[in-house]
DNA sequence: GGAACTCGCCAC
DNA sequence: AAACGTGGCGAGTTCC
């Protein structure tokens, strides 16, 4: 158990004022197409059914069904898992927490059983259907959801959203995206408009280490320290992240090593996470015409011709990398992450630049990232309040609806849109950095706005 | 018959 | 020596 508690007085005020302006969010609510969450969940029902058919048709079910003595379902974790580890005797590649056979996308889609596929697509509309548009119509008042935005429950400082949960809208997966999003709604005559944060926790977390090399990256829009790694990881010289295949491997830089090494993963996981997962490459040895296509030939030719042939010199090489990253690249990020820790160490506790103390048990990730990943939705917080107090004070037909950890989300009138996003811009980027001097990188806020009466699903980027 | 747990999966 | 942070929630299972 951790035990915590805010600090100072600022702090303090920062959650006062932040649950008065969550609540009128609250109130203000989310509009939802009930008609369409309606006939789509009907119409997911009917999928879902039909898929089940086709699953009873299979040998594989017929198989399992022999062998269980209850009957089969196949929504479970528990009986799927039995069947395939210990009724089939597949070998076990992962273990859940507990220790037993994982049954998860990633491990499933590995085994090549064919029918397995329709047990993972069932699973995806069962989620989109129970999980997103069944809360819609559980929760509405009048046609308009009201998520809870709380302060009161995360360890470190940050919000959680409930009854329902606005923060996990499915966003990445364009099926899932529209098909959930395509519920969510402006009031009559109004447009959506979402503010991210561009990169806020490495820009916050630079605030804390101050190592000058991150802080030359973020001052400089011209420098790209992902592409940096892609060089150094894969061994290529021309680096250009308009060439698709270059931009894979960039996200693989990005989500594979950068950010799980900032998080405190190391090299093995990221490994295994760039090369099989992003570059699609197989566990052990790599022969040539493997992996993702490459301007020229694939991946594993490319790492082939640099004389890295299997996932065991990959890792040897990115081993060196991470040496190279923390002791040369950014190296006083890593004395900060040592000194944090034996601050901690000393004290039982840590002291946040927005003035909240995190303390209680902690393992050396949680100290540094708990700090980082607080300040980060404190900023975004700072803004939420402010727009709000002046969003009162010019009486708005525009209402702010929502937050997501580094965004915001308002239900804005046309005619307000230019005089909302200025406002935005000028709180976030501006005004922010002057109320709280610690904040010694340049803040970007990027914007996504729907079409008047058009759904969420239909946001586009916009310039502000 | 409900509480507590596990697992999987969505977001940042 | 160890090895990725924070949540919510639905469904299934196990415990009492």
């Amino acid at each position: 158990m951790t035990s915590i508690h805010p600090l100072t007085i600022d702090a303090y005020n920062l959650f006062h004022k932040g649950i008065l302006a969550f609540a009128r969010a609250e109130r203000a609510g989310i509009r939802v197409d009930l008609d369409y969450v309606t006939r789509k969940s009907e119409e997911l029902t009917n999928k879902i059914a039909s898929l089940e058919e086709d699953l009873r048709d299979t040998k594989f079910y017929k198989k399992w069904n022999k062998m269980t003595e209850k009957e089969v379902n196949y929504n479970s974790s528990t009986q799927l898992s039995n069947f395939l580890y210990k009724e089939l005797g597949i070998k076990i590649k992962k273990e859940t927490a507990s220790g037993k056979g994982a049954t998860d996308k990633e491990t499933l889609q590995k085994l090549n059983i064919p029918e397995i596929d329709i047990i993972l697509e069932i699973r995806k509309l069962k989620k989109n259907r129970d999980t997103y548009l069944k809360p819609f119509i559980r929760e509405q008042v009048n046609g308009y959801v009201h998520p809870f935005f709380n302060l009161n429950t995360v360890v470190t400082f940050r919000s959680s959203s409930s009854n329902p949960n606005f923060q996990n809208i499915p966003k990445r997966d364009v099926e899932s995206m529209q098909l959930v999003r395509r519920a969510i709604y402006p009031r009559l005559g109004h447009q959506l408009l979402e503010a991210d944060y561009n990169s806020i926790e490495v820009k916050i977390a630079a605030c804390y280490h101050k190592d000058p090399t991150m802080l030359k990256y973020l001052h400089n829009p011209k420098s790209d320290m992902h592409g940096d790694m892609v060089k150094q990881i894969f061994m290529i010289d021309d680096f250009d992240k308009t060439l698709p295949s270059h931009k894979i491997l960039r996200d693989a830089a990005k989500n594979g090593f950068v950010f799980p090494e900032f998080y405190g993963d190391y090299y093995k996981n990221c490994a295994v996470s760039m090369a099989c997962v992003w570059g699609q490459l197989p566990q052990g040895g790599w022969k040539e015409g493997q992996g993702i296509p490459m301007v020229e030939g694939t991946l594993a030719d490319h790492m082939i011709s640099h004389g890295i042939k299997s996932l065991k010199h990959f890792e040897n090489h990115l081993e060196k990398i991470e040496k190279d990253f923390w002791e040369n690249r950014f190296p006083v990020y890593a004395t900060w992450k040592d000194r944090w820790w034996t601050l901690y160490t000393k004290k039982g506790y840590v002291d946040s630049l927005t003035g909240f103390r995190c303390g209680g048990v902690m393992r050396k990730n949680d100290v540094t990232n708990y700090s980082i990943q607080g300040s980060a939705f404190h900023c975004l917080l700072w803004a939420f309040i402010e727009i709000d107090r002046i969003m009162q004070e010019e009486k708005w037909d525009s209402r702010i609806i929502g937050q997501i950890h580094d965004a915001i989300i308002l239900d804005v009138h046309p005619d307000e849109l230019e005089h909302v996003k200025q406002v935005i811009h000028r709180v976030t980027c501006e005004d922010l950095p002057k109320a709280w001097k610690w904040i010694i990188v340049p803040l970007e806020i990027e914007m996504d706005c729907s079409p008047v009466d058009k759904s969420w699903a239909e946001k586009k980027k916009i310039e502000n």
